[in-house]
DNA sequence: CATGTTTGTTGATTGGGTGAACTTACGACA
DNA sequence: TGTCGTAAGTTCACCCAATCAACAAACATG
């Protein structure tokens, strides 16, 4: 490692120091956490404050001695795009550093067996749009991720499959070809993957290794491990909806018997409550508070599936927290009891730590501000190659 | 980060390289490959020389220009000791910087439903006298990794519950505290998760992400990302055995009903085979000759679960290949094929990509390897903490 | 208004990597 | 056998980034 790169990496731990930290920090007060003297920190801090990714408070008075300069992540100066595909609806959102939303524009709608291209191209419309909106307030757009539910192959596709969205083998080449696209990196990622930094970072200071769940008609999971999320080889992990409940279970659309989305995942759950598939989990929740016992038996089974599952999971990769996000979040009150009293006696290490089981925090919209924060990620693991000279 | 640590952390590259280089690389292969000047890798490697890390061989001659002086880890020199209790065997292991076995004393015995101070005892003494040969040898002893096939809890236990050894809430700071392990850093860590450290090892080059099972009464597993043993939140991840199979299948000693362990553990296998269950694998393959049809389903059984639980793994952490360990070395070529047909389809990824599984190339003796090792790569990480002033 | 306190800046210094020139040691070739 | 070309390793002046101590700035306190 050259002195350059010692620099670069100072100017990061800088950087990420000012966008973690709790309350805007000081020079001295990142020098003292840093290890690093004021000097230096000035030095770097400069440099971040011209590159326009930090900016200084006025000096907060009220202690003796001179006022510290408290540093903020910038405002409307960077900002990254997160474009999401889902089954109830279309967005793209920009982000800035400081985790402010700067532009939206969302579309509701039913994109189940959908056209991939044209839902594409709708895609590429709300992008331009924001982008536009970024352009016109002088807001730099550092990058672009598409957020899809499925299993993505490398950063700019091909899509293998979406089931939920009913997509198979999606070429993405020409989408991330068309302008505005192609004027800052692009690419694609899987939805609870990008779900799962959000929440993450929602969960700043608190937890920092989780398996978050995202349900909807399958069942994704990404697994967050000290601060990172595991995407495995190809960044296929987290396909907990094709776990194994019952090895001679319902036969699901992947092929395979007794997968988990054939008891928990949402149209599993409707058709076991004998409710219409496509409509709203409200209509669930709503059975249930009025006592049906179809609604209720097929939550128990969701959960009871769910816990066995999970179950596997913790065994194996030994993560203290299970954050449930999707359609899991409406349920949950219902849903958790069952989960678990599957956990309580099939996790081998109960007797000695306890896997918690919580609630997202995050909205619908997780994926697309994941997607969004994954790019800013990268400015502040490497602030040098995108401008702070 | 200081000065310091970037000299620290280009000695620590540099050692690296001359470890992990297939050919013993020169200054110039070194500074080629790392990126560094000739002048600053010829001074690290002067340190490293004098801190007897690194040593040279005579110069290679038979090509053009002056002869490259070839360096290869130190031999001799430095040795981490690896200690392992397992059920039909105890040992000590020195390895030294360059993976050569330096000094060793194993004793084979049964273990199982053994009484823990005792066998500690005995380790200390293996230990001892190990140690003992390293200090005639003028070898310095940088630290010792006693390996345990169960949940250990932190570095220095207790060890939670060893279900093959019989073992429960086994208190280790006694243990470390004996002399000659007070001498140096001690620790203790899961079987399974050092074996894999040597699989790793063995396979340098070829992958870098592979989950290992090792497989004897219970069945323990590792999951290596990356060329990275993952540990989970307390070191307990790769507890494979107690997957659940089949949600209503047999009872555990665990508690609960349908783990990996009572299809495809050892004594499930020789229970479901007929054979006694204390004798050795052994005796299932000579019945698997001789045709027995007992034996054939109990494999088959065992193949069909052990695909089931590894599918869950594979479809939740993406991983591309599966090394089997203990007792399956044996049994491979009988059971491979059945846990193959269940990968087929259990795996989601299975159109795109390909999980293959092999045959461990290590003994069983792995783990004790892998305890070494694991210290070693410690003196890699920070070879200025070990000396390399 | 003087004092103490903390922040941020300045300039000389330290130290680690750099680059070019140099030495060394070999093969190739006449 | 001697010269030349080549590549490895070393030397040394230099650059650059962190450091340290001194200093200036800006506030609270009394």
């Amino acid at each position: 490692m050259s002195q350059k790169a010692l620099r670069e990496h100072n100017l990061s731990v800088v950087l990420r120091h000012v966008l973690e930290c709790a309350e805007p920090p000081s020079r001295a007060d990142i020098a003292g956490a840093t290890g690093l003297t004021r000097a230096t920190v000035s030095a770097l801090v400069d440099r971040l404050i011209s590159a326009r990714m930090v900016a200084e408070l006025p000096p907060a008075t009220g202690r003796v001695g001179r006022p510290a300069v408290p540093l903020v992540p910038a405002r409307r100066t960077l900002a990254a795009v997160g474009l999401e595909v889902n089954v109830d609806y279309l967005g793209a959102r920009a982000v800035d550093l400081s985790g402010r939303v700067v532009a939206e524009r969302t579309v509701a709608a039913d994109f189940r067996r959908s056209e991939p291209h044209a839902v594409l191209g709708q895609v590429v419309a709300l992008a331009a749009e924001v982008i536009a909106e970024l352009d016109r307030a002088g807001v730099a757009v550092v990058g672009v991720c598409l957020a899809l539910p499925g299993l993505v192959d490398g950063a700019h596709g091909p899509l293998r499959m979406a089931p939920n969205l009913g997509w198979r083998d999606v070429d993405l080449t020409a989408f991330f070809r068309q302008p505005p696209l192609d004027r800052q990196p692009a690419r694609a990622a899987n939805e609870a993957n990008l779900a799962a930094r959000a929440e993450l970072r929602r969960r700043r200071g608190e937890v920092s290794s989780f398996l978050y769940v995202s349900a909807d008609v399958g069942i994704g999971a990404a697994l967050v491990s000290d601060g990172d999320v595991f995407l495995g080889q190809h960044g296929w992990s987290g396909e907990l909806g094709h776990t194994c409940v019952e090895p001679r279970g319902p036969r699901c659309a992947c092929g395979a018997l007794g997968c988990l989305e054939q008891y928990a995942g949402k149209d599993a759950l409707m058709r076991a409550a004998r409710l219409p598939v496509d409509s709203p989990v409200q209509e669930l929740t709503d059975a249930l508070e009025r006592g049906s016992r179809l609604a209720a038996a097929a939550v128990r089974r969701a959960g009871w599936a769910l816990g066995v599952a999970l179950g596997n999971f913790v065994n194996l990769v030994d993560v203290p927290q299970v954050v449930l996000g999707g359609i899991y979040v409406e349920l949950a009150n219902q849903l958790v009891p069952h989960v678990l009293d599957e956990l309580r006696t099939r996790v081998l290490s109960r007797p000695w730590t306890d896997v918690t089981v919580e609630v997202s925090r995050t909205g619908q919209d997780a994926a697309m501000l994941g997607a969004a924060m994954t790019l800013l990620t990268e400015i502040v693991d490497d602030p040098a190659a995108f401008g702070a000279a």
